[in-house]
DNA sequence: CTGAAAGCGCTTACAG
DNA sequence: CTGAAAGCGCTTACAG
C-alpha cells in the first residue's frame, strides 16, 4: 500500500466508470443494485478511502470548522472548545483550533488562514471587541460568548445571570458588596456589570440601598487576586461584606487573597463567580457562581454556522445560579460584639 | 468581489500565464524582476490568495498538524495544545484538534479522519496504550506525553522526575509515605510510580527505611480526593505523612480531602503533585509539583514531526521539582506531645 | 526565463 | 441508470 487507492482504481477493479463509484459514494443517485454491489466490494477490498482534499477543491465545501479562542489554557474556553469539537462532531465536522492570545492581530489572521483553507464556517471567541472587519458572507461567521466584529453572538444572557447573582447577595443581607468587573473593553464584561448594577440600583429604589464599589481587572486570576486584596486590606467596618466577580478566575482569586488576610469566607466575607468552570467546585470554600451553559451555546453555534441559510441573529441564553459554600448571610456587624 | 479571485485572474490581469504567477508565488524560481513585478501588483489589486485545498490536492501535502488529545479541559492538555499550537504556527502550520475523551475507538477514528485529510503529520497524546494500530509511514506519527501505539515518543522523564519528589520528600524526614498512582495502563502512570518507588527503594537501602503505600486511581481530581479521604481517615499514627500524587489535578484533590478532614498542610502532612498546571500556584497552600516541560514537549514533537525524514527515536526531556507551600518538613510523631 | 499543457482526485451536468 | 468529459485551482516537468 505504497499508494492510496483512488476512485479510478476501485472503478477498474469493479468494472465500472468513476462517475458510478462517486455516486454509490454519494448516496445520492440511484444506482443498479449488481452494480452497487460490486463497487462496495472493491471499495473494501482495495481499503478505498475517499480524497477529502479532493473533494474539497471539486465542490468548495469542506467538513471543518474552525474555531479561534483567546486561550486555550483558560479553563471556559477549554470547555467552550471541547463542546463546540462535540457538536461539530456531531454534525459530521471536524475542528481545527487556533489561538489569538487576546491578540487582536493574531485573531484576525487566524480568521484568514482559516478562509484560506475554506473551511464550513467559523467561530470566534473574540479577544475584544473587534471592529470593522472586511469580511463579506463568503464564509459564516459566528461569535461566542464575546462578540467578533458585527458577526451574530450566541452568548449567555450575561445581564440575566449576573443579576441573579445580585439576587442571591441582597437576599443574603448583604448591602456593601464589591464588583469585580471584566475588561470594559468587552461585551461580557461590560454586560455583567450592567446587569449586576441595575438590579442592585433596583433594589436601592425598592428596598433598603446597598453601597456598591466597583473594581475592574482581567478575566484571570491574578487580577481577582490583586483586586480583591486592595478591597480588604481595610479595616473590618469599612469592607464589604461580599465581593462577585466578572469570572471564576477573578473570584478563586479573591478567595485566595481572602485567605491571606485571614478573613473567613463565607463567614465574614461572600465571594461569587460567574462562568462555573469544573474548578469551581473544587476550591476551598466551593465556588457560588453562575453557570454559563457552555453545551448548549456550542451547540447553537455550530447550528446556526451550519443552517441553510446561516442563521443571522442573535442568541442569548439563560445561566443558572448554583450556589455553593463561598456565599453565605451577611454577618449583620451592627449587633455589638460580633465584629471581628 | 463575490467570487475569489484565481491564479488565472491574476495571470490575466498581469499580463502573464499562470505558470509565472505560481513562480512569484513560490519564490523558487527565477522571474525576471519586471514581470515579477507586475505580478505582485496584480495580486494586491486583486486581494488574490492561493487557494490552499488546490494547492494541498496537487503537491499532496498540506501545512496543517493535527493533535489528538484525551481531554482538553485536562488543564495539563489544555496547556500542552497550547504549547503544540503555538510550535506549530511558528513553523508556518495549523493545528487541528480532536479529542478522544478518552475512548480508543475514537481515538483511532480521529487519526483516521486526519489521515483522510492528509495532514502534514500527527501528534497523540494516547488515552491508553495503544496497540497495533496498522498504520505505516504514509503521515508521520508521534506520541506526545504518553505513547501511542509504537510510535515514537516525546515525553518528560516521568522517572527522573518522580525520583525528584522522592528525594525532596525523604530529605523533609518523611518515612511514611503515600503515593496516588495513575492508571497503570498508562505509561506516565507506570513510569511515575517505578521512578518513585525504585527511589524510596533505593533509600531503603541506603538508608533509613521508608514506609510506601501505593494506591491507584485516575489522574482526576476525583480520584485524588478519593483516594485521599480514605487514606487519612485513620487514626493519626498510622497515617502517611506525605502523599505523592501522580498528577497535579489528584494532589489538589488530596488537599481538599485534607482539608475537609481538618489535617493541616503542610504541618501534619505534605502533598506533592506532578505537572505544574497553572492552578497548582494558586490553591492553597500552593503546589509542590514537577514542572513539565510543555513548551519543550510540544516543540520538539512538532520538530520531530516536520524533520525530513521524520525523527523516529523517543525524547525524554527532564523536569523540574518546584518546592512550594503544600510540603515541609515532618512533623516528627515521636517527640511525645507534638501528636496531634 | 517563460508559456502551454498535463494532472492531482474528485463531482456533476450532459448525453444516451 | 450509466459513461465520457469537463473542470475545481493549483504546480511542475517539458519545450523553447
Amino acid at each position: 500500500m505504497s499508494k492510496m487507492p483512488t476512485i479510478k482504481d476501485v472503478a477498474e477493479y469493479a468494472g465500472v466508470s468513476v462517475g458510478t463509484v462517486s455516486r454509490v459514494l454519494s448516496g445520492e443517485a440511484a444506482v443498479k443494485p449488481v452494480l452497487r454491489e460490486k463497487v462496495s466490494a472493491a471499495i473494501s477490498a482495495l481499503g478505498y478511502r475517499p480524497n477529502v482534499t479532493a473533494r474539497a477543491l471539486r465542490t468548495s465545501k469542506t467538513d471543518v470548522i474552525g474555531l479561534v479562542v483567546p486561550d486555550i489554557t483558560n479553563p471556559f474556553f477549554a470547555q467552550l472548545a471541547a463542546s463546540v469539537e462535540r457538536a461539530a462532531l456531531e454534525c459530521g465536522h471536524s475542528l481545527m483550533l487556533a489561538s489569538s492570545h487576546d491578540d487582536r492581530e493574531a485573531e484576525q489572521s487566524h480568521v484568514f488562514a482559516f478562509l484560506d483553507r475554506s473551511v464550513r464556517g467559523i467561530i470566534v471567541v473574540a479577544s475584544s471587541d473587534g471592529s470593522g472587519l472586511p469580511l463579506e458572507g463568503a464564509v459564516p461567521i459566528i461569535s461566542l460568548d464575546r462578540r467578533f466584529g458585527s458577526f451574530p453572538l450566541v452568548s449567555t444572557n450575561h445581564a440575566q445571570a449576573a443579576a441573579l447573582i445580585a439576587d442571591h447577595l441582597y437576599g443574603l443581607g448583604h448591602r456593601h458588596i464589591a464588583y469585580i468587573a471584566g475588561p470594559p473593553d468587552t461585551e461580557a464584561g461590560r454586560m455583567r456589570k450592567e446587569g449586576f448594577v441595575s438590579r442592585i440600583d433596583l433594589f436601592g429604589k425598592t428596598g433598603e440601598a446597598v453601597e456598591l464599589e466597583i473594581a475592574y481587572g482581567k478575566f484571570d486570576y491574578e487580577s481577582g487576586e490583586k483586586v480583591a486584596r486592595d478591597l480588604l486590606s481595610r479595616p473590618p467596618q469599612g469592607r464589604p461584606t461580599a465581593i462577585a466577580a466578572a469570572s471564576d478566575q477573578q473570584a478563586i482569586g479573591a478567595l485566595r487573597a481572602a485567605r491571606d488576610l485571614k478573613i473567613d469566607v463565607p463567614r465574614k466575607l461572600s465571594v461569587t463567580g460567574f462562568d462555573d468552570i469544573s474548578l469551581a467546585n473544587l476550591v476551598v470554600p466551593r465556588l457560588t457562581t453562575i453557570r454559563q451553559p457552555a453545551d448548549t451555546l456550542a451547540r447553537r453555534a455550530v447550528s446556526l454556522l451550519l443552517e441553510e441559510p446561516p442563521g443571522t441573529g442573535d442568541e442569548m441564553i439563560d445561566g443558572s445560579l448554583i450556589v455553593r459554600g463561598s456565599s453565605g448571610p451577611c454577618a449583620q456587624p451592627r449587633v455589638a460584639g460580633h465584629k471581628n
